[in-house]
DNA sequence: ATTTGGACTTTCAAAAATGAAAGACAAACC
DNA sequence: GGTTTGTCTTTCATTTTTGAAAGTCCAAAT
């Protein structure tokens, strides 16, 4: 900062917690055992506390910190904050767990739901030590990680802004799906929703072959299931549905890369690293592409 | 800090004061104008405070923030915090000027707190930019910076541990005052309270020539007033005093130095920078040792 | 009187936070 | 449609804070 002295007219409210800590553990040393805060960290916020408020709240010797007068008639007042960060921290335990925004076109979604529990469970032995909860939200929009509309995003391609961190975790490949080779002609979206490369593709190449359209991805499978027409799905996605069968080669056209996409700070935050983590686990596992 | 990842239990309770200021404001600007801290700041500070509790707290756009409905409810929560901010903030406000605690010998604190008003004043005029109200505490004994007994001392040599910074003020000399020159034999402290290099020198070279005591400084100086006997002052504070003259040349084993003397990481804040300022002006003036 | 243990403060390298300046982008205005 | 304004995010140099290790000092134990 700029050189000149920031007169502060507050202090820390997180001070006032760790001066009733001293003053409950008779010291450093308590306060380090109940708060966590290491002895060399709390010698010196206990002394910024004084010097803002311009009192002496501690006398300091060799058995520990004793309060002044001005210490006890603190302390009194501190109280009330005391009770209203309880209040809060009670408030915050009915979700010990964070949430972590995971946005991806609809196929990945399902599959990452369908197999979360491989890498997620509620039991001890499972569950990183990090606690989160997944928040899966199917998206093929762009969403905005800047502005915090996800924690974490699966995208087709590298991500090119530089605060942006990314890791590759596959390569997905399309293809064509019906009941049978003899089912001929496309479901897809309507031109409105068609925002994928893969309905845009289908739109360029063969617009006349398209013979219905559905109002989701879920309905678009439905519909092909029942016979009606062909629909071009991720062949992960396609493969797990065994109702239907692969009915053209790949198409090269559509080949991309996968990207498990965070904020660059964000990675550090043990929840979305653990999610990372589970995640990239998840989405290369050899099994996601075939047996 | 070692390189593991912190896993965060509670937000900073700073942090949701902030949050209330950008749910109140509306947004980052409006938070900078109530708190002072800049948007770049609180940009941050919100985000992690998501992070760490594990919600959407805040819809971001070009309009600024919204609250989500998981903030409206944390919002509803927050206020009890802020009740008790408010009520430690005006507990403290009954105080609104730190006070600056500063030790000296007898004599220099009676100097100090005759000549403060040249330096210090209710006045808005006069009074630095940065307030703070002096604590005067006259002690022969060397205080304990490090424990904070004091802020600020004022010492008869250069502080010598690292941790302490020091501004030589004065030169300091000593003689023999008295009613007249016609005075003979010294009045001084007892023995136990002999401890100034003054008392030592002159149980050391006079001992046989010590007619009286006295119980402190300043009734040692009145019964030399009266006429009983001698005393060896400081001549800055002899010469404060219309009733005793100088009846020695100066005490060339007495003079020594006066340094201004504080914790060094204290000199950075404000009141206690403010207070050396004065005190230093103070004790450096010209008219302090004659006309 | 000496040694030991306990508790606080200081050192200093590393980590975290900050804020001015710049960049990005959407809404409002002309 | 182009320009301006407002608000948020990112950059990056600087400042602040942190915590393990070491130092200091006093009370308790021997």
């Amino acid at each position: 900062m700029k050189d000149k002295p920031k007169l502060k007219t507050a202090p820390k409210l997180d001070d006032y917690m760790l001066f009733l800590a001293v003053a409950d553990g008779g010291g450093l040393v308590g306060a380090e055992q109940a708060t966590g805060t290491p002895s060399p960290t709390l010698s010196r916020r206990m002394t910024a506390l004084e010097r803002t408020l311009g009192k002496r709240l501690f006398e300091r010797g060799a058995r520990g910190y004793t309060l002044t007068s001005d210490g006890r008639a603190l302390a009194a007042e501190v109280e009330h904050l005391r009770a209203a960060a309880q209040h809060l921290a009670a408030f915050n335990a009915k979700q010990t767990r964070p949430l972590v925004r995971i946005t991806a076109g609809h196929w990945t979604t399902q599959y990452i739901a369908r197999h979360f529990g491989e890498v997620w469970s509620q039991d001890a032995s499972l569950v990183p030590s990090v606690p989160w909860v997944p928040e899966l939200v199917s998206s093929d929009a762009m969403v905005d990680i800047a502005r915090r509309e996800a924690d974490i995003g699966i995208r087709n391609r590298r991500p090119d802004q530089t605060w942006l961190a990314g890791r590759r975790t596959a390569r997905i490949a399309y293809a064509e799906f019906a009941r049978g080779p003899e089912v001929t002609g496309y479901i897809t979206l309507p031109e409105s929703l068609a925002t994928t490369p893969s309905k845009r593709w289908l739109r360029h190449n063969k617009p006349d072959e398209i013979v219905s359209t559905a109002s989701d991805p879920r309905a678009e499978a439905d519909l092909a299931i029942g016979g009606i027409a062909r629909v071009i799905l991720p062949i992960f996605a396609g493969r797990a549905m065994p109702e239907l069968v692969q009915v053209s080669p790949e198409i090269d056209a559509l080949t991309h890369e996968e990207w498990l996409v965070s904020h660059h700070d964000a990675r550090h935050d043990p929840p979305i690293r653990a999610a990372l983590d589970a995640i990239g686990t998840l989405l290369s596992a050899p099994t996601r592409f075939g047996p």
